[in-house]
DNA sequence: CAGTTTCGTTAACGCCGTTAACCGTAAACG
DNA sequence: CGTTTACGGTTAACGGCGTTAACGAAACTG
C-alpha cells in the first residue's frame, strides 16, 4: 500500500527501492545472527561500503533507519495477531499486543535491543524524534484510548499531575502524536506512561535475560505485571476473560 | 579490607594487583566518556593489547569483570548513603538505595547499560553465573528480607506459586545466593523478583533514555513505581515517612 | 645451577567506520 | 538536441578494533 501515490520521477522510485533493500538485508542479517555492519549490508547488497553513504550519513543512522523499521513491521505483526478480537474490545487486543510483543522480545533479542535498549543520548534531538514518533508506541496508546472510552478507569485531572508531567503531557515532543486526545484528557498519557514503564520493564529484563531463565520460560512474571494493570484499566469485571485470553496466548509459545 | 588473607607469593600479589589496575583503568575510561576496548586498557596500562589475553580470555570476559567490579562499587556507594538510617530502619535504606540507584543509572548511563543492560545468551552459563552473584541483587534482597522481618507482608506459599517459580525460588541458580532464607520463606524472593522487574524498568528506560526528557528530571515516574510498592511491603502505616525520605533523596539532586 | 612457567613483546590477519579522489551515466536544462 | 550538472557508484587509504602466533626475557622452582 504504497501511501505516496507515485515516487514521481525514476531516480526517486530507485533510490526509495535501495533503501527498502537496505532494511531488508539489514533485517535479514540480524535475524541470522550477524553483527550489522556498513560493509557486511552493502556487501550483501553487491555494492562497497562508502556507497551507502550515498543513503545514509553514519553508521548509528543506519541503526535507527533500521530500527525505525524493524519497530512497524514488529508492531504491523502484533496489531494483525491482535485483530483476531473484535474492534469494540480493546481489552483483548491489547492483552495479546502485550504477549505478542514479550514473544517478540523473547524470540528477537538483538533487534528488542536495537530498538528499545538503544541508548539515547540527552542531547541527541534528532534520535529523540524518531523515538516520540515509534509505531509500536502509538499503537499501544491507541489501544489505551479506546479501553478508556469503554472503562472510563480514572486518571489523575491536570491539576493533580506535577507541573513537569502536566507540561510533558500537554505538549509532547512531537505534537502530532496525540493531537486526537483533548487537552482535559491528556492525564491520560500519564496513565500511559506508567503502564509503559511497568511492561517495558519486564520484556527488557526477559529479553536481556537478566532472569533465572526458567522464570522466563514460565512468563509468571509477565503473566503477573499484566494481571497488576487490569484494576487500574477499570477491567476488574473483565478479568476471568481477559486472564484466559493472556494464558491462552501465552500457550500459544 | 582483604577477605583473603595474603596472596602469600609476590606473583600472585602482582598479578591480583594487575587485575586490579585493569578494572581502574576500564572504570577511568568508560567516565571519560571513551568506550572500552582492549586496545585503550592496555595502552592506559603502558602494555600492548595481546599482554591482557593472559588476563583476560576475550573481550567480552573484559566486560564481564568490569562489570561486577562497578556493580560492587556502586552498591558499596548505596549501602553507604543507605546507613544514614539505622539499621532497624530497613525500609528508609531501601528507599535511599533505590533512590541512589536511580541516580547512578541516570549520571553513568554507559556504566548501567554495560552492569544491567548487558545482553546475556541463554547458553551462556558463565555469564549467567556471574549474574547470580550479583553485588547489588544481594544487597536488595537483604533489604527486602529485613523489611518482612519487621511488618511480616504477605507473600505467596510455595504451593501458591507456579511449579517452575517454586523450583527456582527453591534452588535458585547458585546455591549460595539465599543460603540463609528457609525454605518455608522462599516465596519471599517471588515478592524480590517482582520488584525488582518493576524498579528495574522504570530505571532503565530512564538510563536509556527512552522516555520525555522532561518526564525523567522531574522524577515523577520512578516515585510513583517506589510508591506503589509500600503498601505491598506492609508499610502503609509509614507512608508519609517514607514519601518524605523519598522525596528529600530525589531533591538531594 | 638448569628447567620451567609467567608475562610481556612484535607482527600480522581480517574485520570495522569513515574520508578523499575519481568517474560513468542518467537526468535536467537551455 | 547537445551540454551541463548531479547522482550513485568505484578504489585506495587511514586509524582503530579483537584476536592469534611466534618469540623472548625475567621470575620462580627443583
Amino acid at each position: 500500500m504504497p501511501h505516496l501515490p507515485a515516487p514521481a520521477t525514476r531516480r526517486e522510485r530507485q533510490r526509495e527501492a535501495t533503501y527498502d533493500e537496505i532494511v531488508a538485508v539489514s533485517a535479514q542479517l540480524l535475524a541470522e545472527g550477524a553483527d550489522l555492519s556498513l560493509r557486511a549490508v552493502a556487501g550483501r547488497m553487491g555494492m562497497t561500503a562508502p556507497a551507502l553513504y550515498r543513503y545514509v550519513e553514519s553508521y548509528q543512522q543506519l541503526v535507527d533507519l533500521v530500527a525505525f523499521e524493524l519497530d512497524k513491521a514488529a508492531t504491523a505483526e502484533w496489531r494483525a495477531a491482535a485483530e483476531r478480537f473484535p474492534a469494540d474490545d480493546p481489552a483483548a487486543r491489547l492483552t495479546v499486543a502485550c504477549v505478542r510483543f514479550r514473544q517478540w522480545a523473547l524470540a528477537k533479542p538483538r533487534e528488542f535491543a536495537l530498538v528499545f535498549a538503544n541508548p539515547i543520548a540527552e542531547a541527541d534531538t534528532h534520535r529523540r524524534e524518531l523515538l516520540t514518533v515509534s509505531t509500536s508506541g502509538h499503537y499501544f496508546t491507541d489501544l489505551l484510548g479506546e479501553i478508556w472510552e469503554r472503562t472510563r478507569f480514572p486518571y489523575p485531572r491536570l491539576d493533580e499531575l506535577d507541573p513537569v508531567i502536566r507540561e510533558a503531557v500537554l505538549e509532547p515532543l512531537i505534537p502530532a502524536k496525540s493531537d486526537h486526545i483533548p487537552a482535559e484528557e491528556r492525564g491520560l498519557l500519564w496513565i500511559y506512561m506508567r503502564a509503559w514503564s511497568a511492561l517495558y520493564g519486564v520484556v527488557t529484563l526477559e529479553s536481556t535475560g537478566h532472569c533465572d531463565p526458567r522464570v522466563i520460560a514460565s512468563g509468571q512474571l509477565f503473566r503477573a505485571t499484566l494481571l497488576d494493570w487490569l484494576a487500574p484499566l477499570g477491567l476488574d469485571d473483565d478479568r476471568t476473560r481477559i486472564t484466559g485470553i493472556l494464558d491462552a496466548e501465552l500457550a500459544r509459545d
